[in-house]
DNA sequence: TGTACATCAGTGAACGCGCGTTCACTGATGTAC
DNA sequence: TGTACATCAGTGAACGCGCGTTCACTGATGTAC
């Protein structure tokens, strides 16, 4: 058995992502110094740069763990989803359970969400970075429209909307439902928004 | 006529806090420089430190005058719908559309929301500007929460919704939206977003 | 109306600290033959 | 199995710049009597 050059979890690089993702959630980008990141890891100053050309490729590595870890988490709710339910309709809405209930069983407030936090500093980061971001959000739009044509096709809506604005819809929730739970400190409210989503998912295409 | 003791509109104060807005909005508060800011006013270093006691103050200063224009554009917003409609629940739909036909007039993508800003970069400012920012989501919580009551009182909601959630909804739903125009860069987003609340919202109150 | 004082809206110079980045170097482990 | 070389994962010292803040001072306008 060849085993792949996968990056221990808890590499020296690793352990300067984990901090700085949460440094950053909690003062921006610009604020969090590589001289915190090195005394939370034990490192020095020499070292982080051995893990990172400069500072904005920490910010790109960071971005590009964060989205795939996400992309990870939600394709595997929904696609235990369609396994429990042969219909598109009902599969999407046992997905939109299991994230509910993924949220509400956080042990603490969401520390928030990267795309949110990269957009408030655009001008900080590269052209790449940026891009990357946008390119997240697109995908989402993608997989939730996909989504919605299938059960459209078979639940005609019963009131009138943009399925794309609808798939953006989702990433509105989550990080509208982050930043208010964020901000006041309370972590029932990102699932309470998720699950008006659903009510209004089903209200949409669940005949009466 | 005693007039108040008004500042006006365009006093270097007021210069400082346009140019602070809008920079935060776009790399963060950390990474916003008292430097900067005088150098787009053109004042000396400590013209600013005339104004503000120091770089905290300018938070506040900002958070403050943020939160009062948005009450003010709002409060207007819905305060048209409730003269055009007797009936409440006609009167916020009206408000709402009004709400969504401004956000889409406008001539660039939103430069974005403070309160979010804010949310990202927490540690950074003190216990007053957190706490302020929380009493703003409040009551938004609040003055949406007592219309949807009214509302509910004449039209008995026909889904089961969280009336609390329902009106935290409007602020993720502008702040998610905002984030989502904003990432993207796509104006027509935020009022696609915010077009989709007030649908739900009709679905939930106006019998068939 | 004149004078004394107070307030407003700043200026200019200096401060020390922490930031991101570079550079030459190193000791442990892996690989080729 | 030994030797030579390469790669990995760093270290330590130094750099210059820009940051937020302080301090003593100022010239124009407002107010009291």
């Amino acid at each position: 058995m060849t085993a792949l050059p996968v990056r221990k979890k808890d590499s020296a690089r690793e352990r300067l992502l984990d901090h700085a993702e949460a440094a950053i959630l909690q003062k921006g980008f610009g604020a969090t110094s590589i001289e915190e990141l090195i005394a939370a890891t034990g490192l020095s100053k020499s070292g982080f740069f051995y893990h990172f050309k400069d500072k904005g490729d920490l910010a790109k590595a960071l971005l590009l763990r964060y989205l795939e870890r996400d992309r990870q988490i939600l394709d595997e709710i929904f696609r235990r989803g369609d396994e429990l339910n042969d219909d598109p309709l009902h599969g999407f809405l046992v997905g939109l359970k299991f994230f509910v209930d993924m949220t509400a069983n956080l042990p603490e407030v969401h520390p928030g969400c990267l795309v949110a936090s990269f957009c408030y500093q655009e001008q900080l980061f590269s052209r790449e970075v940026v891009e990357l971001n946008q390119q997240a959000l697109l995908a989402w739009r993608h997989r939730f429209r996909e989504r919605f044509e299938a059960i459209a096709r078979r639940y005609p809506p019963r009131v009138e909307v943009d399925l794309d604005a609808l798939a953006d819809m989702a990433a509105t929730i989550i990080d509208g439902g982050i930043t208010l739970s964020k901000t006041l400190k309370d972590v029932t409210l990102l699932p309470k928004q998720v699950a008006l989503y659903r009510t209004f998912i089903r209200t949409i295409f669940v005949p009466p």
